[in-house]
DNA sequence: GATGAATGAGCCTTCATTCAT
DNA sequence: GATGAATGAAGGCTCATTCAT
């Protein structure tokens, strides 16, 4: 009895998971303008009413989609921040996070560039997006007040501590660019006297 | 009355320039996606075959739209460019100019992003588009042999410099964000801090 | 009832069916030139969309009901076919069939010629429509074996046993034809004197 | 002054020709389905305007070539054409001259077929064309009064006389057949074993 | 006479979505 | 829950034709 319940969650969760993926992966191939239901539904291996079951429509899947990337995103960001260290070297550590899974999930940054760039965007309830950083949020107001850091508004320090790396590591703006240790080592440096008193 | 002697031309260009604009101002309206050749005719106030008079398809409708705005873009951020200038200066016053110029042009502003986050950006010479910076780039180098800029590669460089103007100017990113000349200031001088030496 | 136990199968059927002789009727009404798939569609009462479905596209539409007419009128010579009779009575009695189906059938044959003059035909795999005329072939070399008919290209044979058939059936040709079982005795024993040794 | 009046009016036939000699061209190499006028007016390097100054509509365009076409096929037809000959004689020799003009016009004998076909045949005034014949028709009646062509309607003789000429000369259906001397001497062999008594 | 520009209507096809099973 | 079939609406684009020059 059990087994069978457990089975069919189980089964369901693995259907929806993967019409998801096949979202990414064909936003990745032919662009988000040429992803539509039937070929997300081909490519996920399962009839366009399918999709429908597990979404209300077009717009519920992608922004659903989003929203479970940029999720990912944060926990990666977020991963081993520890807001006991000084606080360049837990910022740094937080960038290179992201730079290193931006860099290995190119398919998931495709994805939200161009979703952000749409006006599905309009859509998304950012604040709940921003829970998981609120720790981070808090070291900068920690140090702002210490002095450490440039008292500007937010957005500004965030701009500059994590914006060049989105474009950095998008092939499609700079397709030469590697992002060895080095190199990101180095934009972390710049992000952190950017914004550092 | 010389202006007008030869009224084809006149006439073209302005239907063109008609259609240009009326594919910037609908994909600030609706986005890219659903920006569509009927629509963007009905808009321009021209029928749908028209389009295909001065453009070869929608592909190219988009991509000359998109050049269009880079070289406006690209002649804003120069305006006034004075190499002699000390390097920040120089560097600080582009800055200003970009941000001044994308503040008061968003649509133009958007229209680029979606673009440049489609599978359309593949189809542009992306070389061509940076002849215009080629002063700024000299500048960038002398700076370096100068050691007044961090040697690093180049790509860090505009990154951290530019890269975080775009972010903050964008509404949909930043919706509380004011493009105001303290602002402006602000943000340049942290640009300038991450690539000083 | 046992029939209709598997109601899908046979819905389709009688869909993809009601496309085709839409097609057909449509030819003929308004020629091969004007038949736009929407057209068919309305005549078949059907969405555009449906006829996607039953086939890839407006080409493979067209191919199919061509290789389906041809089948039936192939099925229509050959029937009651009889290698045992004198080679002149097997020859004749095919050439009767002929006539009479084509002149029972007009829209069909109408369809065949259009089609056969169109770019469309060089898409037919004509081996395969050949298959079912093999015995009228064996016959026509047995009598060439025989010394009863001429030894000359099959082709030959072919063309001045069957050709002038369509074109005397072909209103638009011959608007005073009248296909009257003399008239087709006639046209048949000219053939035969046409073919003979 | 005649020198330049002449010069007018040979530069319009000259474009005239040169429109007709587009559409035959065209209908040859993309059928008559997918040929229109801007295709043609661009094959013959003129404006699509300006076909309308030439011809009516497309309608008049395709018709006008079809009747001049058929024009050329009946005068090589009847060239040297002799009533005084045997009957025989005279048929065959007109039966060679047809298999030879369309064997060295295929691109003309493809526009005839697909154009015979479509319902702009209806718009054909068939007897104008008819008139040219009006000889051979002579001679055909000669022969049966003169008990030597079986007494059958006029449309049975033509149609077993030329008929197969234009199905074995049509690499389309026939993509083997050569019309070599032998071939066309035997393919007229027999169409006179048809009709002759 | 000759033209490039212009157009509404229509082309073939695919869209997002729903229905019957 | 899952599906293939079905669809009206819309997609990008070309059509036959006319207009202003």
């Amino acid at each position: 009895m059990i087994v069978y319940y457990r089975t069919m969650r189980v089964k369901d969760e693995i259907k929806e998971r993967a019409i998801i993926e096949a979202t990414v992966a064909l936003v990745n191939e032919i662009g988000f303008v040429s992803s539509s239901v039937s070929k997300i539904a081909k490519r996920a291996n399962v009839s366009p009413a399918t999709i429908y079951i597990y979404f209300q429509n077009k717009e519920d899947l992608l922004v659903s989609t989003y929203v479970q990337i940029k999720t990912c995103i944060a926990s990666a960001l977020m991963e081993g921040f520890d807001p006991n260290l000084p606080v360049r070297d837990a910022l740094l550590h937080a960038g290179e996070n992201l730079f290193r899974y931006i860099s290995n999930h190119t398919e998931l940054f495709y994805f939200t560039e161009q979703f952000a760039n749409s006006p599905y965007t309009d859509l998304v309830d950012k604040a709940r997006l921003e829970g998981p950083f609120s720790p981070l949020f808090n070291l900068l107001q920690h140090g702002i007040n210490q002095k450490i850091i440039k008292d500007v508004p937010f957005e500004l320090l965030l701009a500059h501590l994590y914006q060049p790396i989105f474009s950095l590591v998008n092939p499609r703006i700079n397709p030469d660019f590697k992002a060895s240790p080095e190199n990101i080592k180095l934009s972390m440096t710049m992000a952190w006297d950017a914004i550092k008193l």
